[in-house]
DNA sequence: AGCCCTGATTGATATATATCAATAAATAAT
DNA sequence: ATTATTTATTGATATATATCAATCAGGGCT
């Protein structure tokens, strides 16, 4: 059982009334977890539609070697994995928080009877979907379509908070080894189109970075 | 303006009664394409709801060296891209024949008014979309995930087609050259876990096989 | 200050796969 | 059936990136 104000505010159910909010949280639990926790792994049964409501939460792969390819950063009110859950298929990816975070748990089969049906909510759902799979179009054409150098000068572009995190993290995310990662800043800014200042960088020159993965 | 009895027999319009489907009919129309023809390229503007009625459709981007990497190969009564027109974007990839074929062409704008409210073609809609990200999440692991042997071996394990396929094209659907795939084969016959009949080989081995990717 | 400890850098080497080039096999055309 | 054309195979080499190993910061903590 769910608090309705904290319902109320996800632009998700913006459009419920107080009725419909109500019988909302009659199906809906809150859960915290705090930074590392694993909200779910690959292959585990799929169970109820989350929404998560706070914190960062990676999507991800494990391959082989244990390197882990994300598909997915999570940092707003947003579905999680409503693929497997619409599907009713297990998880094809894990998930864990990388701040402490909390997510909303909904019974799924009962939402699919009280509120999939209403054009609102449906619309919602459409455009979470639309949203996934837009994402997954970048991851593939983030790192299957370009190489490591591309990579760095797209994700540097597109994302300011890149050259914030930590690099070790950046690369996981790029899908390369630090080394590497090390490597390209090496030579992005022997090439002055980013600089270094203090511990960290600053893009000197986005139209050159943007010649190279375009 | 679109036959009815061939509306009729998709899958995703079975519950419209006669009158819906003559209206579908109105704002739809059929084209046609040969083979190796283009129905729309990556950036281009997406206007319509599209439906593949006939032929293998291949969905692909290409790299800056030209490769192409097929996200989808779709082979049935099947939407296609209607993320990209749901969203209003420009189509993230390519589209082209690789048979004969022919869609049928839906504006977008006039279904989504008419017909998407309607819980039965908003859950096939919902269906549709999971199956894009379903299908996303597999390009990723297969592509991302497994390194080339372990490519070839799930392919060939959960496609019985793919070893009809030339081996050029399977190559490209798995994203790797005609001579590593050569390669891999080579290996695979080696070890006694395919076997070559004529110009083309029989799986032999499948558990070993799947071992290799999982 | 000095001492840890995690993260970043650098160099040397290994590895998988692409590329290039030559040939062989299969398929299509005459 | 013979030729032409596409597709597949094989070997040699190149290339990008991973891996391994060593060193080098920077940021807390006592």
């Amino acid at each position: 059982m769910q608090d309705i104000n904290e319902l109320r505010d996800i632009t998700f159910f913006e459009n419920l009334n107080s009725e419909e909010l109500e019988q909302l949280a009659t199906i809906s639990r809150k859960r915290k977890f705090s930074k590392g926790e694993v909200l779910f792994y690959e292959k585990d049964e799929s169970r109820f539609l989350t929404l998560l409501t706070e914190g960062i939460l990676k999507v991800y792969k494990t391959d082989p070697k244990n390197n882990e390819i994300v598909l997915h950063r999570f940092q707003y009110k947003t579905l999680v994995a409503e693929m497997a859950v619409f599907e009713g298929i297990p998880y094809p990816a894990s998930a864990a928080f990388e701040t402490d975070g909390s997510v909303i748990e909904i019974d799924f089969i009962k939402f699919k009877k009280s509120f999939l049906y209403s054009p609102d909510i449906a619309f919602a759902f459409f455009k979470s979907l639309t949203q996934k799979i837009k994402c997954l179009e970048d991851v593939i054409a983030l790192n299957i379509v370009l190489d490591s150098t591309a990579r760095v000068a797209k994700y540097i572009c597109e994302n300011q908070e890149a050259l914030q995190m930590k690099h070790n993290q950046l690369a996981q995310y790029l899908h390369m080894t630090p080394e590497t990662l090390s490597r390209v800043f090496k030579k992005f800014a022997k090439l002055g189109f980013i600089e270094k200042v203090g511990s960290s960088y600053i893009v000197k020159d986005k139209d050159a970075l943007t010649i190279l993965f375009e």
